[in-house]
DNA sequence: GAAAACAATGAGAACGTTCTCATAGGGAGT
DNA sequence: ACTCCCTATGAGAACGTTCTCATTGTTTTC
């Protein structure tokens, strides 16, 4: 019951070497092979089942085809379209997948960088946890960047373009007449996103010579953590929408908060649009799903792991140390998707 | 230069052989290895930064530690928590997850049933994209099956009790005095799940009496792709909303069509759930998000894709033909989360 | 017609582990 | 003191490929 048949059953019955049959079976772009040998091979290796077994050759070969992709959690709605960005990509170019979630913990993610070293993969897709990462004990292997900060500089990133996304969203509830805007921001506290959030708050209401209220931002200490972000970002969002002047409108820094937003504003008796705009950031699929569905700033995923994994693609089959120019920087621009959740004051 | 050191360079650091490094840096529960020696290894381990080479490790031992998923698509909302609850399972015991995504295309699974094979995965977990699939070419890999049909007697395989869920939401419709409740069904053809549900209706009416209208079935041509879904769905279900003598309650058999009911319901101006109760089904996460908040039948996704990883590392310990038992047949409970989509008639 | 070039194939090392078996050393039993 | 056994280690085969280099036969070149 001898397990599979080996490259050397198939040489053995097609009368040839185990060097001949690996020319065959590999090569596809085939130089100096005749062609009734190649046959034999063929239907050798047809009549045996043979099967290649992957690891010897990429023990051989030192290229494994797998590619490791670290992300926070899966089972967060913004990284399943990311990653089947990259995966269609991949696969379509003879890579597998290899998923890694490191659940925003730094212990985690270096413990899962050890696992990457081992697993030989040939490039890793890092959405990296945090911004101080050292990335060293990767050693020599490709790494891709996802994200737009400019803590990497020597590595190629690709990212949204979110600052850009937000003005978006501030311009058009402008055009749109309201000019009490409240902000609602989640207290991912590791990335430190809500800084530059505010900062560009602040510019907006200069730009057009508009007050600002101090009280229209919100801050929701909000774990990434989809299921738990409901009960922790309802309190102050209620305090936001009791105000006794309260925001015609509200811009929310990513589509769960957005949504809560709805949710207490149903309870509220607040009509959407009509009393209160609504706009939110990232499209996750919830977003296009409420009643009315949510007008929000789209990142484009899908594009975002495409464009990382044809990088990394790019990187790879350049023969090793060519090409060492500056590192790529790429921002996505963001979309503004109108839906039901915004209207003119 | 030099690329990384083997144990080959260990050794010779240690001044000791291969064989003993290698003891000392896999077995846990080491046997019969100097307290002295053992530290000698590991500090030439740590001096040189060495990293063990897991393919070739692989590649003699024939096991990789490497587990395929193969799914229907990721970035469909039934997923990811279904991965993660796999992954979790199978990371804390050292091993890694490739996921390949089958579009349920019959031609894309079998190609994949190759790299699968090509790939050498320890073992498989499996979301059929169909119920005839051959899955003899997988040999003698493991298989998990998820799903709830009997298509694959001789595989162990876990599913949601989904019959049971479904009983459970007319039930509770019928205990909310609802009596004409409407039924929305996705047109999944691959899968033939329609029949089932259209008979647990049937059952439905006959055991409390009821009166059976079958203009209160209605059929949604339902591509899964989350995106198209709204689209195909909103004709029928707004055909359904506007009968002279509408459903008070509607039961949908997932939950994207649960929300493009309540999308519709609120484009017409219909109250939910005053004027009409609504239940789904899946516990999509946009389940949670919606105003008001989706009452549903959930299936526990991330405990399938636990249960489904536990068993499969089981297998993986047995010491090969041990355990040729009945194959495991598990069904979970499906169980109702009330939200507030439904209220008393 | 000899040298050179080329096309087609073979022989075997190499990849870095794991695993089996052999061996050296030392203590216990008689 | 001799055998026996047990513990700690070493030597080297094996895993199934890829890759380099050698070899054979055939064609081209002058």
């Amino acid at each position: 019951m001898g397990s599979r048949p080996t490259i050397v059953h198939v040489a053995k019955e097609a009368g040839l070497s185990k060097a001949t049959v690996a020319r065959v079976l590999n090569q596809q772009t085939d130089i100096s092979v005749r062609k009734e040998t190649r046959l034999r091979v063929q239907s050798a290796a047809e009549s045996l089942g043979y099967v290649p077994n992957k690891l010897a050759a990429s023990l051989r070969s030192s290229r494994t085809n797998n590619i490791a992709i670290s992300i926070s959690d899966i089972s967060n709605p913004f990284f399943p379209e990311l990653v089947r960005g990259a995966q269609d990509t991949l696969s379509k170019r003879g890579y597998n997948m290899i998923i890694f979630n490191n659940d925003w913990d730094k212990e985690t993610e270096r413990e899962q960088f050890n696992v990457i070293k081992r697993t030989l993969v040939d490039g890793v897709i890092l959405s990296p946890s945090r911004l101080d990462l050292d990335l060293s004990c990767l050693g020599t292997i490709p790494v891709i960047i996802l994200g737009n900060s400019d803590a990497y500089p020597s590595h190629d990133s690709i990212g949204n373009n979110s600052r850009a996304g937000v003005e978006l969203a501030f311009e058009r509830l402008h055009s749109l007449k309201h000019r009490r805007i409240g902000l609602v921001l989640g207290g991912s506290s590791k990335l430190e996103t809500s800084a530059w959030r505010i900062q560009i708050y602040r510019d907006f209401h200069q730009k057009h010579g508009l007050m600002l209220d101090e009280n229209l931002i919100t801050r929701c200490k909000f774990t990434v953590r989809a299921s738990d972000s409901f009960i922790m970002a309802r309190d102050p969002i209620e305090r936001l929408l009791k105000l006794e002047r309260r925001p015609t409108a509200i811009f929310a820094s990513n589509d769960i908060l957005a949504l809560s937003v709805l949710q207490v504003a149903n309870e509220l008796g607040i009509a959407v649009p009509n009393e209160l705009s609504v706009i939110g950031m990232d499209d996750v699929f919830a977003a296009s799903a409420s009643s009315p569905p949510l007008t929000t700033i789209c990142k484009q995923r899908y594009k975002l792991g495409k464009l990382a994994a044809e990088r990394l693609l790019d990187l790879l089959s350049c023969t090793e140390i060519v090409t060492q120019k500056a590192p790529l920087k790429i921002r996505l621009a963001c979309k503004l998707i109108e839906r039901g959740t915004t209207s003119i004051l």
